[in-house]
DNA sequence: ATCGTTGGTTCGGTCACCGAACCAATCGCG
DNA sequence: CGCGATTGGTTCGGTGACCGAACCAACGAT
C-alpha cells in the first residue's frame, strides 16, 4: 500500500486538522466514510455506488482500516468481507454533517437532492446532527435520509436504489 | 485557471457533501481556509506558514476567490492584495471545528499542540464551537487559540511567531 | 536609479489517479 | 463433482496534478 506517499506531508502544520487530512483528506476517502455511513459495506457496493477506479478503493479501504476508521469482518454465513465503521469512524459524522450543511445552505442550486430527519419526530435536520424541533443531539442511527426532489433517479446499482426509500443511517445495505 | 479538470468528477453522486468536496476537498484547500480562520490574509504569508507550492497556492486561492469562499481585496493604503473569508468561508468553521475535534480525540499521541478557548471565560472548547461552562455556542470571532505544550517553537516564518501567544481567531495577521 | 518585497507565472520531473485488463478464491447450481 | 458467475482484488500503461526551482513584472523605499 501507498503509506500517503506524496512528495510532501502536511506533518510540519502543528495541528491536529492538518493530522486529520492526512488521513481523511485524500481523494474519495470522505466519500468511502460517507457510503458507510449509508449503510454501505462491501467493496463491491462501494464500487458500484462511487465509480471509484478499483486500485484506489482498494487502497483507501486498506489505509482506512489500517488507520482504525473501518474495520475488515466476515460477515456471518460466508467468508465475504465487510467493512464497518468503528468507533473512531462514527466519530466522523460531526465532520460529514458539517460539510453537508454547509455545502446545502452554499452550494444548492436548485431542490434537494436529499433529506435527513430525526426518526422519532420527522423534523429535518438542517445541521445534519440536531433536531431543531427536539433540541436534541441525535444519535447517528436515529437519523433516516431519503430522497429529495431533485434525487438521481435513472441508476441501477444496488445502493443507488436502496437509498430512494428513507433508511436509518448505519442500517446494513442489503 | 484549472477547474477541478480531474479525469473524473464527484458529479454523479447525488449529494451535497459530494459537492462540497468538489470545492474544498482538493489537496491544501482545506488548510489555506484554516489559516484564514487564523488571520492570515497575505500570499506571502500563506506560502510561508503552510510551505505550499506558489502554483498551488495561486490556484487554490483563484478558486476559493471564485467560487465565493473567499474575497480578494486591496489593503487599505496600498495595493498589496488580501484574502479574507466571506460568509460562505466562515461557514466553514463548524467543518474544520469537528476535523480539529475528531484528530484531537483519535489521532492525537501526547500533548496537545494548539488549544481553544471561549474568550469570555476561559474556558476549553473540545468541540472548538461551544462553550462547556457557558453552555452556548460561540461565535468565531470569540475563540481564542494559543499553543499547547507540543507547539512547535522552533519555526520562525511571521504567522507561526504570532501563533506562539494566544490570539483571537480572524484577528488579522500583521 | 536601484534594490527589495510582493504576488505571481513558467517549466521539467515525478507521482498519484484513471480505466481497462487480468486473476485467484469462492459461491451457486445442475 | 464440474462449471460459470460473483467477489475482491492486483497489474499495467497513460494522463494529469503536484512538486520545487527558476524566472518575472509591478510597486515601494532609499
Amino acid at each position: 500500500m501507498v503509506v500517503m506517499a506524496l512528495g510532501r506531508d502536511y506533518d510540519n502544520q502543528d495541528c491536529a486538522m492538518a493530522r486529520g487530512l492526512e488521513l481523511v483528506g485524500e481523494r474519495w476517502t470522505l466519500l468511502i466514510v460517507r457510503d458507510a455511513f449509508y449503510g454501505v459495506r462491501r467493496y463491491s457496493d462501494f464500487l458500484a455506488h462511487l465509480e471509484i477506479p478499483r486500485a484506489v478503493l482498494a487502497d483507501r479501504l486498506h489505509t482506512l482500516t489500517e488507520s482504525g476508521v473501518l474495520s475488515k469482518e466476515a460477515s456471518q454465513g460466508s467468508s465475504r468481507a465487510e467493512y464497518v465503521l468503528t468507533t473512531m469512524g462514527l466519530g466522523l459524522w460531526p465532520t460529514l454533517a458539517a460539510l453537508s450543511a454547509w455545502a446545502t445552505e452554499f452550494l444548492r442550486d436548485g431542490p434537494a437532492h436529499r433529506y435527513y430527519t430525526h426518526a422519532a419526530c420527522g423534523t429535518e435536520m438542517v445541521d445534519r446532527a440536531s433536531c431543531p424541533a427536539c433540541g436534541v443531539r441525535v444519535p447517528v442511527a436515529d437519523i433516516v435520509t431519503g430522497p429529495g426532489p431533485a434525487a438521481d433517479r435513472t441508476r441501477t446499482d444496488l445502493v443507488s436504489v436502496a437509498m430512494l426509500q428513507p433508511r436509518r443511517l448505519l442500517e446494513p445495505i442489503r
